[in-house]
DNA sequence: ATGACGGACTTGCGCGCGCAAGCCTCGCAT
DNA sequence: ATGCGAGGCTTGCGCGCGCAAGTCCGTCAT
């Protein structure tokens, strides 16, 4: 570390130091840079400024500006504390991406309840708050009082997220994969889940989808299944459903299509004719296990695209636009 | 929605109006509600003043405080874009709680470079960049003009913090891998990553130090050989290694290990006879492979508590304590 | 010559808060 | 009676910026 960084620590440049520089009043600098509409600049004079701001090296105090304009072009992505995998991931680059050429930045914040640190949404002050799952009334209440605009899906069951239906293309992918299991002859299905606690709510949600569309299409309603792959859970699961004659598993995720996948090839059972399993999520895993794994896959980019473009219309207090679903892919491998 | 939150949306409360209420000056809200040491305010009034801030909800707007302070009380961590696999979550859990008890926020952002979004660190005006990866010259330049300490590893190689060397787990992960495999019998061994672009710095600053490991136990240098797992290169890769007397393989994480003793299973090799690999991270889907993965599991949730440590250090401008390595184990399982 | 008008700026207030410095009012020592 | 110091407040400035409302001056129609 260089010992000279700490000594040219002087204050930082202001526009005040710019007005100076250029030899005009501090307004002046703002109108220039912020190329305010209704406020003519003469052609030298804005060159004067510009070229001051940029030999002093002038940015902006972001803290300031949004203090006096009341806009931080922040938004704050609330979400639970799931595993942030690889989908997620590209998800929120490109939310990110498209917010930002918007000139907002996307802050992604998992929230881990009851860990005294100081609440985000305070420090951060932004324009707007998206939650993926609902949020208490309290929060909600200081979020509000704190002058953030709030999104969050106000029923208990979903990601759903404002008018966003983000919870629909989730449960088109249920549909695709009891669909199939149904295709390929299999009738007495499951839904089986890791036992994270952390992902719960999206897991019930997803099994009442699961056993909705099994309805639908006549079939017994496949019940949920919570395994742990740090026991003999799933070991004892397959077994017993080979005895009562479940033929099919809806996994929640590929790592709980892997374990059933594993704990049945474990048991002798033969992939997919004993037993089917199709994944969600499609990572990358799932094409290299043995056997390769039969999954979901989500536009991930797509998806954020589309989310991304409605958070802009909801800043800019626009109505949102119809939201065309994204369709999931089916990708079929050796587990049907 | 409910209509009537809008209609609510009068001006946010402030101090001033809680002084009012309490029939107080400005001032003496502030000194009551921060507690300003040497500042001596009677009872009654401290008392007043109290009920009146929770009566109206008063909450302190941050910006306006971060203006008037010159102080955030935010840390913006500053990661690659590293897929975030849980290892990495549970990390930055532990940093968060630790820096939350002291009244710091966390906000961990992955940099994807080259998107036009504003830079995080403007808006934030954090307190303190921590940065995972080296930065330009350029972007570094302009965050120490804006105010913000910049921590960011000096050398090119790896994931060292400042005084803090996170690459010191890491290496002594390799060296168990390593040593483990070279325990075994294995003399001729690899290094395999995934083509993954974005880790590619990692990748390398690893295989560096496997090879300067095997150049200790005098074992032949490792070559490195990035595998994808869309197309068969790594079926190629364990025949070309059958053939070479390549028996052991160090492979960067737990993917990677999967990719190849799924590739290996396919070619009729027996694992680990035959071939023996070492993941790394011991996700969960390490123990749900068939076989299941041997693999080096790091405490990281106490590696983010010594993290957050030396962060709050440098924050105070106090000299940082010895850093005590956090020993990576090595969980055995059937893939050596 | 007079005024209206618009271009090209400047003055100044406000955002909400931290904090230094000032101002009373007592009680108590002299 | 006077001085004095400390307790208990208030006044007021500054943080850096956006933006409304001036001010000044040259031009052009009347």
């Amino acid at each position: 570390m260089e010992a000279g960084v700490e000594a040219t620590a002087r204050r930082r440049v202001t526009a005040a130091d710019v007005a100076k520089d250029a030899g005009v009043s501090r307004a002046t600098v703002g109108y220039v840079l912020n190329g305010t509409p209704g406020q003519t600049i003469s052609q030298p004079t804005r060159e004067r400024v510009l070229a001051s701001a940029r030999r002093l090296g002038y940015q902006p105090n972001q803290t300031a500006r949004t203090l006096a304009s009341g806009r931080s072009r922040i938004v704050l992505f609330l979400m639970p504390d799931w595993p942030v995998e690889f989908r997620l991931r590209s998800f929120l680059d490109a939310v990110s991406a498209e917010l930002g050429s918007a000139g907002y930045s996307l802050v992604a914040h998992s929230h881990v309840p009851g860990h005294g640190a100081p609440p985000l949404w305070e420090s951060l002050n932004p324009d707007l708050v998206v939650s993926a799952v609902p949020i208490e009334p309290a929060a909600l209440a200081a979020m509000r009082t704190s002058g953030a605009r709030v999104l969050a899906p106000d029923t208990q069951d979903g990601i759903g997220i404002g008018g966003l239906d983000l919870s629909r293309g989730v449960s088109a992918g249920l549909e695709i994969q009891v669909g199939h299991l149904h295709e390929r002859g299999h009738r007495r299905l499951v839904y089986a889940a890791l036992s994270e606690p952390r992902l719960s709510s999206l897991v019930s949600a997803r099994h009442r989808a699961a056993v909705a569309h099994a309805r639908v299409l006549g079939l017994p309603e496949p019940p949920l299944v919570r395994l742990d792959y740090r026991d003999r859970s799933a070991v004892d699961a397959v077994h017993r459903w080979h005895a009562e004659g479940v033929t099919g598993v809806v996994a929640y995720n590929d790592d709980a299509a892997a374990l059933v996948v594993g704990a049945a090839v474990r048991a002798g059972l033969q992939v997919p004719d004993d037993l089917a399993v199709v994944g969600h999520d499609d990572v990358p895993l799932a094409s290299m296990f043995v056997p390769k794994l039969s999954s979901i896959r989500l536009d991930t980019e797509a998806l954020g695209r589309r989310f991304a473009e409605a958070v802009l219309h909801h800043l800019d207090r626009r109505p949102l636009p119809d939201w065309i679903p994204v369709r999931p892919l089916l990708v079929r491998r050796e587990t049907t």
